[in-house]
DNA sequence: CGCGATTTGTGCACATCTTCACAAGCGCCT
DNA sequence: AGGCGCTTGTGAAGATGTGCACAAATCGCG
């Protein structure tokens, strides 16, 4: 809305010609479907039906076709879907028929596993640039790539195109660094630090949270001890209904 | 649904005795609340705001409340809520007053880097073992721990309950590491191997894929750069509308 | 002691997400 | 060609989550 500094290359898009404005736990879903698809794919699997590839993505059935029919009707009742054809489908969807350039700042242990981590070249991410605020760790090379000042940053994005920030630097560097990761166009930001990022609008910030993630499972770890430390309680008729454990996003119980 | 809690129990003053039965949104958010918390604490702050915490949170304020009128009422009208106080209460909810042991499974890149992680020891969390199937691997010392053969596990497990396992292998292995924690009794595993895992009923899986956050982001790239690229549709009626960008658990243009 | 300023807790309406159940469509077999 | 079994796509209902707006409660002050 504000600013749209594209990076260069506007084109016409020969794919999606709508934007098809897809429910945000839709969305979420997808990278599941496609890490699935590309299994089957491996497999041998020209086709699959909406029962195998919920099974491979670890959803439901009737959630996942409700998914699909989104993107549009790309399956053929009695047969399944094609599995290529979705394939390009979601990609097109998601964006990563280009591939996208990634800058990492942070080369602390987070950082560095990140950097070595070879997931997100194979699903069409490439590793642009490595920054570090601390001068002691730049010139280390990581992966083929230097680590460099953070302050650089404007110079390496006016060379290529950075369209996602890594931030992987201590909670209290995190909001300086988004501040110039949006400064030099970045609009969408993935944040490892424990903290909350304040950025302009048009800018999207997910958070991963590792600690979090533990806190969580300690949550039902603490609730399914206090299940089991209490035979009768007093009250209701039901007392421990099977299904009624299961969270979210998190996947429960997926029975041989 | 309304439990109401005597205070009447003389001398029973221990953690909170009822289960609460919380919405797992609530769950999720309640560590965030944590950090927060912590923060302010830290700051010199007694009390807090919804209205203050919420802003700390990155969260709404009503739904701060809301969340945390479900542990109960642990604030005061007028002036707000005890920081101390609620981060008892808060750590008592998730199961944190007691140090928990996490095994962690595959020392790989980033099994190096979650090791090396002081983020779970300052919340309560303990890396009680780490274990590896590469036997050229064994034996090597990271963080004052001994990487030992996954192999070990039962042993480790009878001489140290452990609560949580963190599977940080390659996706081929993930599930075999899964099924030999649920062996030692592990009743929640946190997944970083990009493939679902199939465990039993009343065990709880939760999944981080970096890719996948990735391409969620990318997503959001690419309907951005089509909005931009578009300034008029000729078709429907609605084109742009300015508050549509908002993602689930993301957060987004928090204005200074 | 009462009053106003302030902030919590919550009922209610709205939005989003999930799941069921079934009609419509497709291919295969006879 | 026609019927039959299988699978998709989707309307509707239910479940869950969100946000507003306001009554109830508390503190400080005159």
């Amino acid at each position: 809305m504000s600013q749209h500094r594209h990076p260069g290359a506007p084109g016409r898009t020969g794919a999606v010609p709508t934007l098809p404005d897809l429910p945000e736990a839709t969305v979420a879903r997808l990278p599941e479907y496609l890490r699935a698809l590309h299994a089957l794919a491996q497999a041998g699997h020209e086709t699959v039906s909406s029962e195998g590839l919920a099974n491979a993505a670890g959803v439901n059935s009737a959630k996942l076709r409700k998914d699909l029919s989104h993107l549009g009707s790309y399956g053929t009742r009695g047969v399944g879907y094609d599995v290529a054809l979705l394939i390009d489908q979601i990609e097109s969807v998601l964006g990563l028929t280009q591939c996208r350039s990634v800058a990492l700042v942070g080369v602390g242990n987070l950082g560095h596993a990140l950097a070595g981590y070879d997931g997100f070249a194979s699903r069409g991410f490439r590793i642009a640039a490595l920054f570090d605020a601390d001068r002691a760790r730049i010139g280390e090379e990581i992966n083929g790539l230097v680590v460099q000042h953070v302050d650089e940053l404007p110079r390496v994005a006016a060379e290529e195109s950075i369209s996602i920030g890594v931030i992987a630097t201590p909670a209290p560097a995190a909001q300086a660094v988004a501040d110039q990761l949006v400064a030099v166009g970045v609009t969408g930001i993935l944040n490892f630090a424990p903290c909350v990022l304040s950025v302009p609008e048009g800018v999207d910030v997910r958070k991963v949270d590792l600690a979090i993630e533990l806190q969580i499972l300690s949550f039902h770890e603490h609730r399914k001890a206090s299940l089991t430390a209490l035979p009768a309680t007093g009250g209701s008729g039901l007392t421990a209904l099977p299904g009624g454990l299961a969270a979210t996003d998190t996947q429960e119980a997926i029975g041989t």
